[in-house]
DNA sequence: ATCTAGCACTCAATGTCCATGAGTGCTAAA
DNA sequence: TTTAGCACTCATGGACATTGAGTGCTAGAT
């Protein structure tokens, strides 16, 4: 059975009141707030209503309510407005990200710094590729008589370089057939594959040139690695002290530490494949125990056609989940946008 | 006229009491931790005599004593004996910066990592040109018809790469030649020099040619730009809430936020050239406000031949000078070493 | 001349008690 | 079904006394 509309709205004031002032809130507040012409005492018997039916809780006797788990998620589902993002909002993402195309990881930094700022909350950003990059060519500059620099560029067309010091001395001639070796060879294989076809190569070529060839092959599997490991980096964990929930330094210090530091991905509580647009998981949704009293709002976008990104926005479960999603939302689009994939463009923000 | 040994064995009991504690001291904790055959209220009246000389301070009348920047300035210059790290920290330290060389940021983000590991506090870094930086050589490689790669070195051995795409399609013997005019006319010239370099040419040559070579000479000159800024990182920034004088979020809020920006080093306040192995900031001395009750303990060393670089320590003034110069002085030393320059080998540790 | 013992004084920290007030649940009347 | 009224609960905060660590000073001991 669903809520009765007058249900509905009480709760909903309820979360909201909530989320601005962080105190529980009473039934004199809901009424004021609400706009039902009922006297607090009926709105009194609702409460105790939905606190029966676990929408609410009570952290003592004589204390207002505030939304339990359950509550916040009938309001995200059910209840919440979506906001409308400010011209002057749009204007700063768009400037955040207009700039001269960068290298990916300096973008997706930038853009988890200004959504930080925009949204008051730490920022996670992650980025992976959806499938396994190759190498596509490789080059090799001769730099000195014992030293090249190795240039290695993916399928996804990023372009990674390093400077080999060689054992011995090698002439040009040499390293041009070092190069053809590896170009027909070594491109279009993955990281497992490279590192079994080196291993074949092993026994039927000469030693000093398997060696060379082994170098830049490490290398160019450090670069596929590289790709395909998905770091998540933070920005504005600083913004969390700004919420009361972690004015005691208990609270913040154990959540500050895990965001703080740079984790494999692997270890993330991140859905990559649900196809919403915009998820939400609130408190004990979260599998991992520092982030139990936490809610995550994230998104995901597109890298050209072969990555994907996660971004997402990190508070205390009495988080503005209307104003974060409407900005990561937005935000997630012109990524994706940005990124090269044609969209059309998000809905032209109305003022306010 | 200089303080009598007396008294200096009651300040440094004092200061190492304090930096233990972070409590007010008390006459009767002195004696007991100084060693002084002497009853508290001669201690007192030393304590006193202190006071007036100012080394020491009293937050109110019935409290302990605490140790003033001047008391902390005497007893880093005079009183406080080098601690030495244990054979597992050295290790550690040996083992962080031993790893496959990486690229210089890595290495030094990891550095600065592991040095707030063993420090208890958060950790800055900073690297920068000594002198301007020049390009050494360019390398094109041609990818498709109306893209290429423009690969950049850097006479400080930093290569760099960029995928550049034309307006127009390019010949492989075009490239060669505009991979010849840039040897022939931009090797050896710091940024500045480049850009002049590059207004003059744009008058007696073909237009269509000529923007490819900006094109790559811009990027040249990012790449310049980037090799001479000088920025900050930090490390470990939490380990701050773990100091009682940042249990109040007051406190720790602004300088948190001042550490997790990441700056331009011009508005740092760190002077680079003073020769001596590890400096000492101990508040007040420290010309930014918000590291007005701050105490930085920062090292340089080389990087190679014609880099240099700075890790610095910040904790609250009541910090574990001892504990932490021993550490960062060991770091630089083997930065210094792990970068290339022979050292002679720090002191052997010994075991406690 | 120093050093020490003793004592009165100061003041932050802590604990107790009480008043206040916001908020609740329940009951009975509208 | 709604409302008004009322007794009850409980966190909050002020007032006040208590405690104890630490001080400065003085007078006697070395």
């Amino acid at each position: 059975m669903s809520l009765s509309d007058r249900k509905k709205r009480i709760l909903r004031a309820i979360v909201e009141t909530y989320i601005a002032t962080a105190e529980p809130v009473g039934s004199k507040a809901v009424s004021q707030l609400a706009g039902l012409d009922v006297s607090t005492a009926t709105i009194r018997n609702e409460m105790a209503d939905l606190t029966d039916l676990g929408y609410l809780e009570q952290p003592h006797t004589s204390a207002g309510r505030i939304p339990s788990a359950a509550g916040y998620r009938l309001y995200v589902n059910e209840l919440m407005d979506r906001q409308q993002l400010t011209l002057q909002e749009t204007q700063r993402i768009n400037d955040a990200l207009n700039l001269k195309m960068e290298e990916l990881d300096r973008v997706i930094d930038r853009a988890g710094k200004v959504l930080s700022q925009i949204s008051d909350y730490p920022v996670f950003t992650l980025a992976s590729a959806k499938e396994q990059v190759t190498v596509k060519r490789f080059d090799l500059l001769m730099v000195e008589e014992n030293a090249f620099i190795a240039v290695v560029m993916t399928d996804n067309s990023v372009v990674k370089n390093k400077l080999i010091h060689m054992p011995g001395e090698l002439s040009d001639p040499q390293l041009q057939m070092l190069s053809a070796v590896l170009n027909s060879s070594f491109v279009g294989l993955s990281q497992g594959e490279m590192a079994e076809a080196l291993d074949k190569m092993e026994t039927h070529t000469a030693p000093g040139a398997f060696e060379l060839i082994a170098l830049v092959v490490e290398f160019a599997m450090e670069v596929l690695a590289d790709q395909s490991r998905q770091k998540m980096r933070t920005a504005g964990i600083t913004h969390l002290l700004e919420h009361p929930e972690y004015h005691s330094l208990d609270k913040a210090k154990p959540l500050m530490n895990y965001l703080s530091e740079e984790r494999d991905a692997s270890r993330l509580p991140v859905a990559l494949d649900s196809g919403q647009n915009v998820n939400i998981l609130i408190g004990p949704e979260n599998v991992n125990d520092a982030l139990k009293d936490t809610s995550v709002v994230m998104a995901s976008y597109d890298i050209g056609d072969n990555m994907r990104g996660v971004i997402g926005v990190v508070g205390p479960t009495r988080m503005d989940y209307a104003k974060v999603t409407a900005r990561l939302s937005y935000f997630a689009d012109s990524l994706t946008r940005m990124f090269g994939k044609e969209l059309p463009p998000p809905g032209e923000p109305e003022e306010d």
